[in-house]
DNA sequence: TAATCATCGTTAGTTTATTAACGATGATAG
DNA sequence: CTATCATCGTTAATAAACTAACGATGATTA
């Protein structure tokens, strides 16, 4: 799947979060800057952004904060809530779930699944656990189309295949490989033990 | 700080521990497609990333695994144990802490901070949770150059503002605002909660 | 020994992402 | 009323990240 509007999509979600709170506290206009801060870019890029929606903002004054939200909401949220799958919980699968639990309202990890028998059969943090042979059957009666795959690196791709025949379109992969997926399969890597990893060799690079 | 070398010392990293692998199983060599595969690149950018640190490699064969390993770990990995810190016990904090542990020898949480007195001085898993007014001082004394910010977003700039004064150099910021830092600190920003929004978007996109 | 071929090192080219720049606008102040 | 100026919309330029391409190499096979 192309990338190429992946980083807007990120801004545009926080533009969108942002301006409603700006509507809920009574103001009408925002500006480019003020976006530019919230996300660390520069006005130009917001501006861009807007452009493609159509959203004009008028100098002096901003952009209307009204349009602003109705517009982006329309294109960024469906109006159903999205159910989403998690797959691996262990350490950090759990993390995740405890985490992550009615944090948004229209987004809903709806079960997860393990492959060890101990840890099926249960409720983790308000989700259900499910053993991994009855995963399949539950993407297509549930129609789901986003997963988390938090298992070890070594079991990501066997993972990521079985789900996308299931019907998974969409794949956050927290194991530390990429997976080989069809083009039209959105895959975000988000490692985070490679990101303390990055973080600590450019401190110790500094240090010298 | 620039982040030109970035998304490099990621692959460099990935490379290192799976050169590891090779070498425990006993292979010597290594080819650019099979590291390739592994971080989800070109071989061209393999071999270009391999180039910087004049590691050659003979057609035929591949990389020699020994000389590899030695060379990247050296870069890469400084000798001594990394202290890291980590700011902000909520869920997302506790979910860090319970998942991160004792997963690289050479990098350790040495301690939580929270403003909440109900949620300091005691352990959890294996961290001891400190007051945030013993924070600075930590971070002088024990010389920590690594924090990660897991406090909500409108703190967020102020723990950052805080730590660097303190002396932090790399800031992995899992709060979702973009931090305003002097260019020498290294920052990753890591918004779990907005990738998954970002992928629910491109699920929902696709579905029409 | 000679031909073949996978892979290497390197340079050039492409794509993606972001910033710079600049004329246009229209609110505000003199 | 006119001048000023912050901000807008848009295009051009720049920067970063990655891939394509191609001659060179040297192991393997005939």
């Amino acid at each position: 799947m192309r990338k190429s509007k992946s980083r807007s999509v990120e801004r545009l979600l926080r533009y969108c979060e942002f301006v409603k709170k700006r509507l809920e506290e009574g103001k009408s206009y925002v500006f480019s800057h003020e976006l530019a801060d919230l996300v660390g870019v520069s006005p130009a890029q917001v501006r861009q952004d807007l452009m493609v929606f159509k959203i004009v903002g008028t100098p002096q004054k901003g952009y209307p904060v009204e349009e602003f939200y109705r517009v982006l909401s329309d294109h960024l949220k469906s109006g159903i809530k999205t159910k989403i799958i998690l797959v691996g919980v262990g350490n950090l699968g759990r993390a995740i779930l405890s985490y992550f639990i009615k944090r948004k309202p229209n987004l809903e990890i709806v079960a997860a699944f393990d492959s060890d028998p101990q840890k099926t059969e249960r409720i983790y943090s308000g989700t259900r656990i499910l053993h991994i042979s009855k995963m399949n059957d539950f993407i297509l009666k549930e129609d789901i189309k986003v997963a988390l795959i938090t298992v070890p690196a070594d079991s990501a791709q066997i993972v990521a295949d079985q789900i996308i025949k299931a019907g998974i379109k969409c794949i956050l992969n927290f194991a530390p490989v990429a997976l080989k997926t069809p083009p039209e399969v959105f895959v975000e890597q988000l490692d985070i033990t490679l990101s303390i990893e990055k973080a600590a060799y450019f401190a110790n690079k500094e240090a010298q």
